[in-house]
DNA sequence: TCTGGGGTCCTAGGACCC
DNA sequence: TCTGGGGTCCTAGGACCC
């Protein structure tokens, strides 16, 4: 009761002297991916670096000296190769084994920082911090954060701060886009809010992408402020209660919370590019074979059982010379299941469904989906339920000998593997493998 | 020669039911 | 001369995000 009274003394307080009941940060890794390999490559410090997609197909990041040579994201490497060996461009593998550690490590910092936090991306997250200003400015917390993800990991922060989300990521802009402001922006005044919003081009906005923008600029709605200021059930009438959201959002009206706890996955892909075009059937099984292994894991690993299983083989898009194909099929499993066995077969299964000789293809995946708690999967009431004794720990075997290092996996994915991806300039996992880790001489 | 991978949410439309 | 309306569920497709 005591609490209960003090708690509502508290907030009607608050939202008595405070402009808004809410704040957020987003603090995110500038230039991420090229970062992390910086860090252990300091001969490269203020020099242009770029990291490739899987099969090093496209340019997914680029330090800031490789942005201002004009590489833009997203492009493929093939067409700008020979830019980046004139340039003196270091162009590195992506390397997610790096990446991912030196994720949890930026997030545990973040952490200590605030009472709660969501890891929104690999490289980004938002800070509940709400009243943080009893106790320091929220620009002087800003940039402690981004001294300690200094200190600790050597990477370079930015740091948005604002009443809601999508205005969070606004800040979060700024900062980038602004060298003087250090890195930090606070938007809790409204002047400066809408000087902001009157410069920066709508497609800025976070939710808003290149179709959405396309169609707002034909209505005039052409900066951040254009759109805030949108009549909202003209917006809700022409798009959809999801950029009604974000005009909210930029109003200051918080509609977007912060979710501490990741909700459950509802389905689980794993796809790769071949590293060359395939047309025989015993590659492409071999493929999804593997991908159904390693959806199997991460299923495992969320702790889920799934019925559903399908597979889906396609030829290249880019490629006119050739005809086109694609297809989807879906197989499923009677009783919910995360043994590799069963989804194995399922896969295999759809895959033969959809399969057509012929044809290049380029890219195989499979998807995982229709989910259960494994603590009580759906028996079927007229059909005797035979589970395997052995499949749980078996299962839990085969995980941890290959979280140790040493490899088991099924003969279905084959040992020679001549659809596996390219990574021609995979640098060494610096922080994950012993024998990779950096030695200091003295 | 060479163009990533993994997700979510919303909406419209069809099937079906009463 | 007349041909309902309301609801749910599912799926495909489109949009967005990093």
């Amino acid at each position: 009761m005591m609490t209960h009274l003090l708690k509502s003394l508290v907030s009607s307080h608050t939202i008595f002297i405070r402009l808004y009941p809410d704040m957020f940060a987003l603090v995110d890794v500038n230039s991420f991916y090229a970062s992390a390999q910086t860090v252990f490559r300091p001969d490269l410090k203020g020099k242009p670096v770029i990291v490739l997609s899987n099969n090093d197909g496209c340019v997914i990041a680029r330090s800031a000296e490789a942005k201002k040579l004009g590489i833009k994201m997203g492009e493929p490497f093939f067409k700008v190769k020979f830019f980046c060996e004139q340039n003196r461009v270091t162009v590195f593998s992506s390397n997610y084994a790096l990446y991912a550690d030196m994720s949890s490590r930026v997030m545990s910092v973040l952490e200590q920082n605030a009472p709660s936090i969501e890891i929104y991306s690999i490289d980004e997250a938002f800070l509940d911090i709400t009243g943080i200003d009893h106790y320091q400015a929220f620009e002087q917390f800003g940039h402690d954060v981004r001294n300690q993800v200094k200190q600790y990991t050597k990477l370079t922060v930015g740091v948005g701060i604002a009443p809601t989300k999508t205005l969070a990521k606004l800040a979060n802009y700024a900062a980038k886009k602004w060298v003087k402001t250090g890195g930090v922006v606070v938007l809790n005044d409204p002047d400066r809010l809408a000087k902001l919003m009157k410069i920066t081009p709508v497609d800025e906005v976070w939710g808003v992408g290149r179709r959405i923008s396309v169609h707002l600029n034909e209505l005039g709605i052409k900066t951040v402020y254009d759109l805030a200021h949108a009549d909202i059930s003209f917006i809700r009438r022409h798009f959809s209660v999801v950029l009604e959201r974000t005009v909210r959002e930029l109003n200051g009206e918080s509609c977007l919370s912060l979710e501490e706890i990741a909700p459950a996955k509802k389905q689980i892909v794993v796809s790769r590019s071949f590293g060359q075009k395939i047309n025989d059937y015993q590659s492409v099984k071999e493929a999804i074979c593997a991908h159904a292994e390693r959806a199997a894991e991460k299923l495992r690993s969320e702790e889920r059982y799934c019925k559903q299983v399908s597979a889906f083989i396609r030829t290249s898009a880019f490629n006119e010379r050739n005809p086109y194909y694609s297809n989807v099929a879906t197989s499923s499993i009677t009783f919910p299941s995360q043994d590799t066995r069963d989804i194995i077969h399922a896969a295999t299964e759809a895959l033969n469904m959809i399969w057509r000789e012929g044809f290049q293809y380029h890219k195989a995946g499979i998807m995982l989906g229709d989910f259960y708690d494994s603590k009580n999967p759906q028996y079927d009431l007229f059909n005797d339920y035979h589970e395997s004794k052995h499949s749980e720990p078996l299962m839990k075997t085969l995980d941890l000998i290959n979280a140790s290092g040493r490899k088991v996996w099924f003969a279905g994915q084959g040992v020679k593997k001549n659809w596996e991806m390219k990574r021609g300039k995979l640098s060494p996992a610096y922080t994950t493998k012993l024998s990779d880790i950096p030695i200091v001489k003295c």
